[in-house]
RNA sequence: GCCCGCGUGGUGGAAUGGUAGACACAGGGGACUUAAAAUCCCUCGGCUGAAAGGCCAUGCCGGUUCAAAUCCGGCCGCGGGCACCA
């Protein structure tokens, strides 16, 4: 064996996996199937660290599966459409197609020297007309199934480029581009009718017990399933038609608290008022901003009293002032409220500013009816003395008093005990070009048509301009034109494309058949669903999860995935991201200058860490004093401020390209080092003494191997028994690492059995089985130097086909266990004891150890807690 | 503003109610070398002590428990999401 060169034995086993065609799904009846799947990533045309981290996660679970005897699906591919490429075109010329499938064409390059075990077969874009045309087959199903309908919804509209915008592209409440202030405007949307599963979407979270906790309880407060009471205001002076105003409160035991009703400035009853010139510019003034629901609630709270008052349910008498306010939103409950500043916060605030009553309806059990500084919102489980209570105990807790009142009302007739769900239905509508259109017609005679399956796809156009604002397709001059499916009159295609959410919603499914001209088929459906590992992003925690759920449920219900296949995820996993740290200079204007991490030289002077401009030579033998070398370095410009590690951005400079990190080390290092220290789903530090610490520990792994071979074969050592047992013990550890995806715990037993095997003294047979052992278990991680070992030391066939080894059981107990003793608690001694002692006997051990009567000096002893394995505590 | 996380040596982390700091990085000391690199060995939370040992220590304050990094309550700091970023 020559010097260890990833550069050269990379590639070689790369082609021999392709030769094999090792990683290529096959429908096999005979065995068990694994579908693991990574988020699949935006062609943005240059793989990052944090791709590196998830795909390398999602080999290795592919790749212990693989040898675990499963018949394994791992496929990729590329969430295409999206914005970034009309923005590229936009700033450079050239199109969104050209632009992305020459990204994916890059990314791709990129992503084959990491060596993962995808079927590249399965391959799919979801920009494909292949892909999209099946997308528009779906939606047309669910059009005739009842999940699609139009509704006006609001929008962020740039008055001066006439055109709407994401969230993202409003800044401080102005177009990213233009700097006008951004109106909320209403446009007639595309909608699916996620609402319909609101409580199906809710109860099934149970369901998903390989989810993060914290996923699941994300997703319930998404879906927000609220239960409360709906009542009618009656109105004095409101216009005709508004007779009465329904409101909506979660909290109905605080209806004696009502100090005032607000409704949005987008409710009908508004709109109505605003041929009163003052309304009107209030309510344009509301309509001022983004329509981001951060926007909206951090917005300073304002309102306009419109004159109108409305009857207090439970006292006719009693009249409330209707006001419009910017933070009740249309979207949630009926877009009016009643205000009870005493137990709410935003209410709180709201009657402060403009001198409304502020009345106490309970205080603290025990608590005087104090004046309230702030709103007093205790848990609704918590028990609370109602002052201004009218329904139920006197003392009761918030639940408890929510239900006596919605009670309370239904008895007396005045309002009902009604379960809302925060769950807003899906927008899908986009007013742009690079995205799946929208496959319906517009026809003057007919009215909204789909299109006929038949013309599927309804393929985007390439010629077209960005030179304008807004949406390409709404100016093309003869896509836009067609004759309707129903009467062969000529039509009007729909300009919208779909949210690209609409895109990833299904992928999941599309890899089980991606060639196949059906959006699914059944069968392989049948086979490969479901996804029994997704890996991906905390940041998709709720809403790309949410819609393939919802889109899974879609799907079964127009025929294209089985019933099986409506929770898509047996199990899900969240994994951090790659971050490093930031160099910093500042120039003459104090603005500062980011560096790339190769653009700067760090030393480590005694405890100091001093970080250097350029690259420069090792500073320690031209100075003796280190405060005055770092003087030095800041009065040139040289000193380099670090900040702390964040998420790689190119913006911040903080990026480290996973290619020269290959080029420099191998794709093993890379790998090892991003599945090594952190757990995977917290975030990793790039750093590049770790990349280099993991490059040396695989040229010792490589130096071992070498030594093993030359062994000669009749060796024989007193060390055979210990290495068993460490090589068992690697077993056992490794895998429970990987299947519990603590692939940092699994890397620190590598790590810790490649330092027992150089320091062994085995007969070469046990030293061999050991390193082959050793090979085989860092194969999911370091694929390439694991098939180059096993080659050398006689492993049969390729190590990415060889089957994962098993621990002999009797090899991981041990005869005796170490006991710590613990005095009230502090540890004091410890005894050796067999494994199997009874504990009475134990005890006596304990208590007769020198060390513990030492501490005890002679109190009694009250109590004693053995905890068999574990540890001994004596209470004195 | 609302929802959800996270916080342990100089650093990444291990320990998920039972010996705090596994494994690794950085640092310190040594071997080898003309020298350096590479490699190998030792050491490495703080204070105290000649040593044995003792005391302190898991963001901060309080609680539950024989026992808390871990569970509960409050606070501080950082991060993710908030429906048109992907």
């Amino acid at each position: 064996m020559s010097r260890y060169d990833p550069s050269v034995i990379e590639p070689r086993w790369q082609e021999a996996w392709d030769k094999a065609g090792a990683f290529t799904a096959r429908r096999d009846p005979a065995k068990p199937k694994y579908y693991v799947l990574e988020m699949f990533p935006y062609p943005s045309g240059r793989i990052h660290m944090g791709h590196v981290r998830n795909y390398t996660m999602g080999d290795v679970v592919a790749r212990t599966k693989l040898a675990q005897g499963y018949s394994v699906l791992h496929p990729m591919g590329w969430d295409a459409f999206g914005m970034p490429a009309e923005n590229a075109a936009m700033e450079r010329g050239g199109h969104p197609k050209d632009w992305t499938y020459g990204n994916i064409a890059d990314m791709k390059a990129q992503m084959k020297p990491l060596g993962l075990s995808i079927d590249w077969s399965r391959e799919l874009a979801t920009c494909d007309p292949e892909y999209y045309g099946q997308q528009q087959a779906m939606f047309i199903d669910m059009m005739e199934a009842g999940l699609v309908y139009r509704k006006a919804a609001v929008v962020n509209w740039d008055p001066v480029d006439m055109t709407v915008l994401a969230n993202e592209q409003v800044i401080d409440g102005k177009g990213w581009r233009s700097g006008a202030v951004v109106e909320r405007r209403e446009l007639t949307q595309w909608f699916f009718k996620i609402s319909d599963y609101s409580e199906e979407l809710l109860s099934a979270l149970d369901g998903l017990t390989h989810w993060p906790e914290k996923v699941r309880l994300m997703q319930a407060n998404w879906i927000g399933k609220s239960r409360g009471l709906q009542f009618g205001f009656k109105t004095v002076g409101a216009p005709a038609g508004f007779d009465t105003l329904e409101v909506y409160t979660t909290r109905p035991d605080t209806l004696m608290g009502a100090s005032f009703a607000a409704i949005s400035a987008d409710h009908p009853l508004a709109r109505a008022l605003e041929g009163d010139p003052k309304i009107a510019a209030f309510v344009a003034e509301c309509r001022r901003g983004g329509t981001s629901a951060e926007e909206i609630e951090t917005a300073e709270k304002i309102g306009y009293d419109t004159g109108i008052r409305v009857q207090h349910p439970l006292d006719p008498n009693w009249e409330l002032p209707v006001w419009i306010a910017n933070f009740i939103l249309m979207d949630y409950g009926t877009g009016a409220i009643f205000g009870c500043p005493a137990h709410d916060q935003r209410d709180f605030d709201f009657a402060t500013k403009y001198r409304l009553p502020i009345k106490a309806v309970f205080a603290a059990d025990g608590a005087e009816d104090a004046a309230l500084a702030e709103a007093y919102v205790p848990m609704k489980s918590e028990r609370v003395r109602y002052v201004r209570g009218f329904a139920g105990a006197e003392v009761q807790t918030g639940d408890e008093a929510v239900a006596t009142a919605i009670a309370h009302a239904e008895t007396h007739g005045y309002g009902t005990g009604v379960t809302k769900f925060r769950l807003r239905d899906w927008g899908v509508s986009r007013q742009r070009y690079w995205g799946c259109p929208i496959p319906v017609i517009h026809c003057a005679g007919c009215g909204v048509v789909p299109e006929a399956k038949a013309n599927l796809p309804i393929e985007l156009p390439y010629d077209v301009s960005f030179d304008v604002p807004g949406n390409p397709l709404d100016r093309h001059p003869t896509w836009r034109d067609c004759t309707c499916p129903k009467c062969g009159a000529a039509a009007r295609r729909e300009t919208d494309t779909m949210d690209t959410f609409v895109d990833s919603s299904w992928y999941y499914a599309r890899f089980t058949a991606p060639r196949a001209t059906t959006p699914t088929v059944l069968e392989d459906a049948d086979y490969w669903m479901n996804v029994d590992q997704y890996i991906g992003g905390i940041e998709h925690a709720i809403l790309h999860l949410l819609y393939s759920r919802f889109f899974a449920r879609a799907m079964h219900k127009t025929g294209h995935l089985p019933a099986k296949a409506i929770e898509p995820f047996n199990a899900l996993f969240t994994q951090g991201m790659v971050t490093h740290e930031i160099y910093m200079t500042r120039d003459a204007q104090g603005r500062p200058v980011y560096h790339l991490p190769e653009d700067v030289t760090v030393f480590n002077v005694a405890d100091r860490r001093i970080v250097v401009k350029g690259n420069v030579p090792p500073p320690v033998d031209m100075i003796d004093d280190v405060d005055a070398f770092i003087r030095a370095l800041s009065d040139e410009g040289l000193l380099v401020e670090v900040i702390p590690s964040a998420k790689m951005s190119k913006s911040k400079k903080n990026v480290v390209d996973p290619n020269d990190i290959i080029a420099a080390y191998g794709a093993d290092t890379a790998r090892w080092f991003v599945m090594s220290d952190s757990p995977p789903e917290r975030d990793v530090e790039w750093t590049a003494s770790g990349a280099e610490a993991a490059f040396k520990h695989l040229n010792r792994v490589w130096t071992l191997c070498d030594r093993i071979g030359q062994m000669p074969a009749d060796h024989q050592g007193e060390g055979d028994n210990d290495l068993a047992r460490a090589t068992a013990k690697a077993i056992d550890e490794v895998t429970k690492g990987i299947e519990g995806f603590a692939f940092n715990k699994a890397i620190a037993s590598l790590y810790a059995f490649a330092n027992t095997l150089a320091k062994a003294n085995a007969s070469t047979p046990v030293m061999k089985e050991a390193i082959r052992t050793l090979a085989k278990l860092m194969s999911p991680m370091t694929p390439h130097i694991a098939e180059d070992i096993w080659a050398y030391q006689g492993g049969i066939g390729l190590c990415a086909e060889a089957p994962w080894p098993k621990a002999d059981p009797a090899l991981l107990v041990d005869d005796t266990v170490t006991l710590p003793i613990q005095i009230n608690g502090k540890r004091r001694a410890e005894i050796s004891v067999p494994k199997d002692m009874p504990i009475p006997e134990v005890e006596k051990i304990a208590l007769a150890d020198e060390a513990v009567i030492r501490f005890l000096a002679g109190q009694p002893v009250k109590k004693i807690i053995v905890v068999p394995g574990r540890i001994i505590n004596v209470v004195a």
